[in-house]
RNA sequence: GUGGGCGUAGUGUAGUGGUUAACACGUCAGGUUGUGGCCCUGAAGAUCGAGGGUUCAAUCCCCUCCGCUCACCCCA
């Protein structure tokens, strides 16, 4: 993205809606990462990575061509031989192919697997809306019980609770299936018939297209209007019933371990991609503004089928780590350790200098931490460099050290007990003979 | 795609229709001979987003564009 530099050379940026994460920011991406993983593990999740970019088919057929998603927002290009590749928008699609590429259908079912990375999508940048977004999520396929579904939950609840954030809300609702939802579609439009003079213009253009989109207008008047709406769990079939009835009791059997795990069952509560059957969930913070769910994800029953394989079940969510930093950063979750060197080796005069590279070298080979201060600056530039860089010692040599072969170690963290040090006097004097 | 707000050193902010655009933090250098943090001094660093217009004169007023940002849409 080049800008207006100055003269010939543009300067450029990071493309619109993509950020820099620079060295004093990846703590709290490591802190996010470590706590997934770990999450993840303790519910059985093994790590899954996918390719950046899919057959674009993937995704029209699994996300849905229909959606805003495939509509909109896909960074779609041929290669060089011409096949239509898209970078992935979401990573159930992928996830979902390489289950059916690898026969996983033969591993014990469900298959639990989760993913960290990043994903793209055209759209207008915001808080917590970017083109380049970084998503944890994870995937139980091959299980429909409601048992899988409360799992995945937990998962998502005990991650958040993990990273230190509170306050945060759940909703859940079910959209029955490809049985029971034609139904309740017809009803929908038949509700919204009678007050098409009421919504606004936007919902007024879907109303055939995607009645379910209706429940989810933020205007006033609209949610008034969805809030006395025909409820999809009014309409679902027995089976979906049943499991719908399961997971709120299963839901109910979570509060003993977490006492602040209030949810609502919200009827308005649908998602924007077709793949969604039976339970639908999001998780959203407290203060919740425009862009602030930070977790959303439900059952998907016909994908697998949809995308080319034998029916099978499966269920996830994504969770969008970018909005996850902020929080974490906002309520004060997690505080970046102080890190910094075990020694700056100061270094005087020419010849020191010139041993200084090589004495850094075995330390470092020793384990130890070790920066050389920038060369050719004063002994007190040297130090406050020293001390700017946390360094917990200044490894001092100059003629004097060279001459009698031990370097001066000086403490520079007021808590430091010498006596506690790796780097005794041996060390360091052993260190500069051998350099 | 549609609206609103905002563009002044690396960062965060001041400021004015009129000679060298200010402050803080940060960076670098000093505060005598080889010892950091605190303090003091100094330096570098901004064609005041870009282009055009009004004016004797514009960083300041007007227009256009670009960028950032917030919201809608949609989603994580």
């Amino acid at each position: 993205m080049a800008v207006e530099g100055v003269g010939l050379i543009p300067s450029f940026r990071a493309p619109r809606g993509t950020y820099d994460i620079l060295p004093d920011d990846q703590p709290y991406w490591s802190f996010a990462f470590e706590t997934a993983a770990k999450t993840a593990a303790r519910f059985g999740y093994g790590r899954i990575d996918t390719p950046l970019f899919e057959p674009t088919d993937l995704f029209e057929r699994g996300v849905g061509d229909a959606t805003d998603i495939v509509q909109k927002e896909m960074y779609t290009f041929e290669d060089h031989g011409g096949d239509s590749l898209t970078l992935r928008p979401e990573g159930t699609a992928g996830v979902c192919r390489a289950y059916i590429e690898h026969g996983l259908h033969n591993q014990p079912q469900p298959v639990r697997m989760y993913y960290t990375g990043p994903y793209f999508r055209y759209e207008r940048p915001q808080a917590g809306r970017f083109r380049q977004l970084r998503q944890f999520g994870i995937e139980a396929i091959g299980d429909g019980s409601p048992n899988v579904d409360v799992e995945v939950i937990e998962l998502g609840w005990s991650y958040i609770r993990s990273l230190n954030i509170t306050g945060t809300t759940l909703r859940v609702n079910s959209i029955g299936d490809s049985e029971c939802r034609p139904a309740y579609l017809d009803a929908l439009r038949e509700y919204y018939r009678g007050h098409i003079d009421n919504v606004c213009d936007d919902d007024r253009q879907r109303l055939e297209r995607a009645p379910l989109r209706l429940l989810d207008c933020k205007k006033t008047q609209c949610q008034r209007i969805g809030d006395a709406a025909p409820k999809s769990t009014d309409f679902l079939c027995d089976d979906c019933e049943a499991h719908w009835t399961s997971v709120i009791v299963l839901l109910d059997g979570l509060k003993d371990t977490y006492p602040d795990l209030v949810y609502s069952i919200d009827h308005r509560l649908v998602r924007g991609l077709d793949y969604y059957t039976r339970t639908v969930f999001e998780i959203e913070p407290e203060r919740a503004a425009g862009q602030s769910t930070l977790l959303g994800g439900g059952r998907y029953d016909g994908l697998i089928e949809e995308i080319g394989g034998v029916p099978t079940p499966g269920i996830g969510f994504a969770l969008g780590l970018d909005r996850i930093i902020s929080e974490v950063k906002s309520q004060e979750g997690f505080v970046p350790p102080e890190i910094g060197p075990d020694v700056v080796i100061v270094h005087l005069g020419d010849e020191a200098g010139l041993r200084a590279s090589a004495l850094a070298a075995g330390l470092r080979d020793d384990g130890i931490g070790v920066l050389v201060a920038p060369a050719g600056r004063s002994m007190r530039a040297q130090m406050r460099y020293s001390n700017s860089m946390n360094a917990r010692y200044a490894l001092i040599i100059g003629d004097r050290e060279l001459e009698s072969g031990e370097g001066s170690l000086r403490p520079l963290q007021d808590d430091e007990d010498q006596s506690e040090v790796p780097l005794t006097v041996e060390v360091i004097a052993k260190a500069l003979r051998s350099g």
